[in-house]
RNA sequence: GGGCGAAUAGCUCAGUGGCAGAGCGCCCGCCUCACACGCGGGAGGUCCCAGGUUCAAAUCCUGGUUCGCCCA
């Protein structure tokens, strides 16, 4: 079988997902025989594509799911796509604004404006931008799909779900109307955050602060009845319009005499009382507050203390409304002019500073957001949040890294209710209905046709949706048919991990827990892994303005899925940060392209090796008794529970270092050069053992990596001889488990000492400049009769790997150096390559002296530790006893070095 | 303002009490019959700083410096 010198991923790829797809290896059955293993996937919004977080997210999904399908666990990896509320509405209206999405509303039968004026939602109306939004989705919404795919992700598609589709609704709607029974929804008018863009309420976590330049402004408001007057100060001082007083802290000797007096409030000239209260800060400006309970958190409370009026001066869009009196109409940011100039012109605006402070602003569009006064629904936390706790105090749900759980801890401990209506149309409508005529509320499933309270057919359902995350809460069980009782619950729930950003560990991770406790009894996940933000190589996000994007389908395009797969997981530590460049995924592909040239090889030489079945294949290996054989084995043992227990730990850089490191430094730089010649031989037994034993150790090479590099290891797969194939694809083979037989330490001691020998041997040649294809002979004196015998048996190995000649190796433990003979010194022995020609005898000299002073510094070291008697008496036996052997072994190296060196200067 | 984390080779990062590591980059030599997407060799370190604990500290503790993230 011949096939092509370089790894081409393209065809590849599709041709495996589509034969994986096609074979049903994906579908997750409930099968008591089997340990169940689920995942829900965090589900993309429905209108994105695929980004490199989601490249990295979903691929260590798919690992964690190939590797346990693997590994006999009943697998089931549950995907689906979210409606993203908000981020659908930013991004439709936005189209809509610049007239692109003329072709959907013509096919959804729009009738469409003559001129081509910027069109807003309320040009459509609820009913047209909803049918808009599904053509929208019909479009564009299978895009993350085909691309989840493109990945290779291991989805059980026939369980696909999406926020919206109709059973899921009737999930969202049942949490609603059972919370709303139960008292832990509830309806109120509160200081929310607003959006003017988006015209809706948003929750606590939707608003991100910015540090913004501004200017504190220091303002006179006059005292009733004086010439005196309180000078506050304020970044806001447009919202003095709804001011309804002035606070100061009640021990404030500066003001205690004015506390219960009345000031006159510039430009409207309304009294406002001056009040004492805690919450003023004295350090801050003069330590006079002008209190806006309407428009402000803090002064919302002092309000509520103190029975404050709350004055509303904005419209939904933030301009000025009537209680702005004269500015009335004016966009926020205008009024703030306004009233400067005003003030300034009466001569109460005193001063203006510099100022940094933080600045709210919408997630979603950017827009600065206002705290606004507003009757929105609102879900009661702290019952909910107490048994999400205990959950993750006493381990039933395991973070991982750890450190998050204190995060965790710190926001689910001081958690506020949540603000879940939002007044957009892309979503679940809150099943409410208003009374018009006794103002009760209606709450339940079905649509009522009559006021619960009294019997009026005057209602209407509320206008509002619920905020996107309040569905992505029930996802985990949402996805299994809940509120059915579906066998799928039963078996697949509690779902094995989670894995997703530290970024929404709030927003959905610490809300799934709570409704998964809240409507199951039960938690949603076991492990939840929180993977590294990805940014460029220097440090900063990655994102469309920076233009510092790398894109996940034009890494496939060039280096092929498998090598971004391999880059993300080696890049996968527990850090928080995962700096990305284009010239990681290269190296990730260099990889790639020796597993196929190493498997090439194999290949080549296997054309001939036949087996009757798997099993012969183990009888063959279990008689292996070379020692490269004993060896190799040995060591893919290991790389077995190594890569296993690395997994296990979510250490996923790890196990892809080590079986990079395996595969390339073990299997191809000495197990394939060893067994070369018996390959050729004419040995026929020899040559079957080193077949066998290559290809056992391909076949489960290959199991292992494939979780990692799904495409190229089944690609491979395929090629195996059939006999030694145990499955008909990889990815349903046994996942490898260590064979306790085939740990071989003294294989491994004698191996190590070998291959430093060998590499002594090179780097004679190489410091000395023998060509390649020179052979020389080589010398080797002997610590020990186990070394001598080791060299001795395998003196091929220095022939093979060395450049030494047949015949060429002389070992004992008196071997002379012969003149002109350039030395290596190691613990256990002594090398000596003669060489015809002129040895530069500086050049040799510097190398020992080199040699023996790092020897001596180390020797130095470990006296010290040995000359203390406290050393002696605490430290662990065995490491005093390492430490002794370590002592010889460096005294007699050292002896040796200094031996050479004098010789060198007698007979040089 | 509060909290969390990081600092180790030129770069990106592993390493968590007992001999300082990997990949990439760099330098030297090679198209050696799987692979130049390769092979062989090499150079390169104040493990951020200062104290402390310990027989022993890159690793644990305290303080500091710088950077990143989260919350208010």
């Amino acid at each position: 079988m011949e096939l092509p010198k370089a790894y081409d991923p393209k065809g590849v790829e599709a041709r495996w997902y589509r034969f994986w797809e096609e074979k049903g290896y994906f579908h997750g059955r409930v099968n008591p025989d089997k340990t169940p293993y689920a995942i829900v996937i965090p589900p993309p919004n429905v209108t994105g594509e695929l980004h490199m977080g989601h490249a990295l997210n979903n691929t260590l999904q798919d690992v964690m799911i190939r590797y346990k399908r693997m590994d006999g666990f009943e697998a089931c990896w549950f995907p689906g796509t979210d409606h993203a509320s908000i981020a659908v509405h930013v991004l439709i209206e936005r189209a809509l604004q610049r007239r692109e999405l003329d072709d959907l509303l013509e096919q959804i039968g729009f009738p469409l404006p003559d001129d081509d004026r910027p069109l807003t939602r309320y040009d459509l109306g609820r009913e047209w931008f909803l049918k808009l939004g599904w053509a929208w989705k019909e479009r564009y919404g299978h895009k993350i799909k085909e691309q989840l795919k493109a990945l290779g992700c291991s989805c059980d598609w026939s369980r696909e779900r999406f926020t919206l589709d109709e059973g899921f609704s009737r999930a969202v709607l049942t949490v609603f109307v059972r919370l709303y029974e139960e008292g832990l929804i509830y309806r109120g008018e509160r200081l929310i955050n607003w959006c003017p863009r988006c015209r809706t309420a948003l929750s606590d976590l939707e608003v991100v602060y910015e540090e913004t330049e501004g200017k504190l402004y220091y303002v006179k408001y006059p005292l009733e009845g004086s010439d005196e007057a309180l000078i506050i100060a304020t970044t806001r001082p447009e919202t003095m319009l709804g001011d309804t007083a002035v606070a100061v802290h009640p021990d404030d000797e500066r003001y205690r005499h004015l506390v219960g007096r009345t000031v006159i409030l510039p430009l409207l000239n309304r009294r406002i009382p001056v009040i004492a209260d805690e919450a003023v800060d004295r350090e801050f400006g003069t330590g006079a507050l002008k209190v806006t309970p309407a428009h402000d958190p803090v002064d919302f409370e002092i309000g509520e203390r103190h029975g404050l009026e709350r004055v509303n001066i904005f419209n939904p869009d933030a301009t000025c409304n009537e209680n702005a009196g004269p500015y009335r109409g004016l966009d926020r940011y205008a009024c703030r002019e306004r009233v400067l100039e005003d003030l300034k012109a009466q001569g109460l605006l005193v001063r203006e500073e510099p100022h940094r402070h933080s600045v709210g602003h919408c997630q979603r569009c950017g827009t600065v957001i206002e705290p606004l006064i507003s009757e929105q629904w609102f879900v009661r936390m702290k019952p909910l949040a107490e048994p999400a706790i205990d959950a993750v105090r006493q381990g039933r749900i395991r973070f991982v890294p750890e450190r998050w759980t204190k995060i965790y801890f710190d926001w689910m401990e001081n958690i506020k209710d949540w603000c879940i209506s939002r007044q957009l149309w892309w979503g679940h409508r809150i099943p409410a209905w208003h009374c018009r005529d006794c103002r009760g509320i209606t709450v339940q499933l079905e649509a009522p046709q009559r006021c619960r309270h009294c019997g009026s057919s005057h209602i209407q359902q509320d206008e509002d949706i619920l905020d996107t995350w309040f569905s992505s809460a029930l996802w985990p069980f949402g996805i299994m048919g809940w509120p059915d009782d579906t066998p799928e619950l039963h078996y697949f729930y509690p779902t094995a991990l989670l894995s997703t950003g530290p970024d929404i560990i709030f927003f959905w991770v610490a809300r799934m827990i709570m409704m998964g406790l809240h409507f199951l009894g039960e938690i949603p996940f076991r492990d939840v892994f929180f993977h590294p933000i990805i940014t460029d190589e220097q440090g900063r996000k990655m994102s469309k303005t920076l233009g510092n994007v790398i894109d996940p389908m034009e890494m496939r395009e060039k280096f092929g899925m498998d090598a971004l797969r391999f880059t993300l997981l080696g890049n996968t530590t527990k850090g928080q940060e995962m700096r990305l460049s284009e010239r990681d995924v290269e190296g990730s592909r260099k990889f790639l392209n020796k597993i196929w040239n190493a498997a090439r090889f194999a290949l080549m030489n296997l054309s001939d090796f036949r087996l009757s079945a798997p099993s012969e294949l183990e009888a063959l290996i279990a008689q292996a008794r070379r020692l490269e054989d004993r060896w190799i084995l040995s060591r893919l043992t290991g790389a077995i529970e190594q890569t296993r227990a690395r997994l296990d730990a979510y250490d996923f850089n790890l196990a892809a270092e080590g079986l990079y490191g395996f595969f390339w430094g073990e299997l191809c730089d000495w197990y394939l050069e060893l067994i070369k010649p018996r390959l050729a031989g004419s040995d026929a037994e020899d040559r079957r053992t080193a077949q066998g034993v290559l290809a056992f150790t391909l076949r489960e090479t290959l199991k292992l990596l494939h979780p990692m590099v799904p495409f190229i290891t089944e690609e491979l797969w395929q090629k195996l001889p059939s006999g030694v194939r145990d499955a008909e694809s990889v990815m349903v083979a046994p996942f490898p488990r260590p064979w306790p037989e085939h740990h071989d330490e003294q294989a491994e001691r004698e191996m190590d000492a070998l291959q430093q020998l060998v590499v002594a041997v090179r780097t004679l040649r190489s410091e000395w400049g023998v060509p390649p294809g020179r052979r020389t002979r080589l010398l080797v004196r002997a610590q020990s009769d186990e070394i001598e015998r080791l060299c001795r048996e395998h003196a091929h190995y220095f022939e093979r790997l060395a450049g030494v000649e047949p015949g060429g190796l002389t070992v004992g433990p008196d071997v002379e150096r012969p003149q002109n003979a350039p030395r290596r010194v190691l613990e256990f022995a002594e090398v000596f390559l003669p060489l015809e020609g002129v040895v530069d005898v500086e050049k040799q000299r510097e190398r020992l002296l080199r040699d023996l002073e790092e020897a001596r510094r180390e020797l130095e070291r470990v006296r010290r530790r040995l000359d203390d008697p406290e050393f002696l008496q605490k430290a662990r036996k065995e490491v005093v006893e390492r430490e002794k052997a370590r002592a010889e072994e460096l005294g007699a190296l050292i002896a040796r070095l200094e031996e050479n060196l004098d010789l060198l200067g007698a007979n040089a």
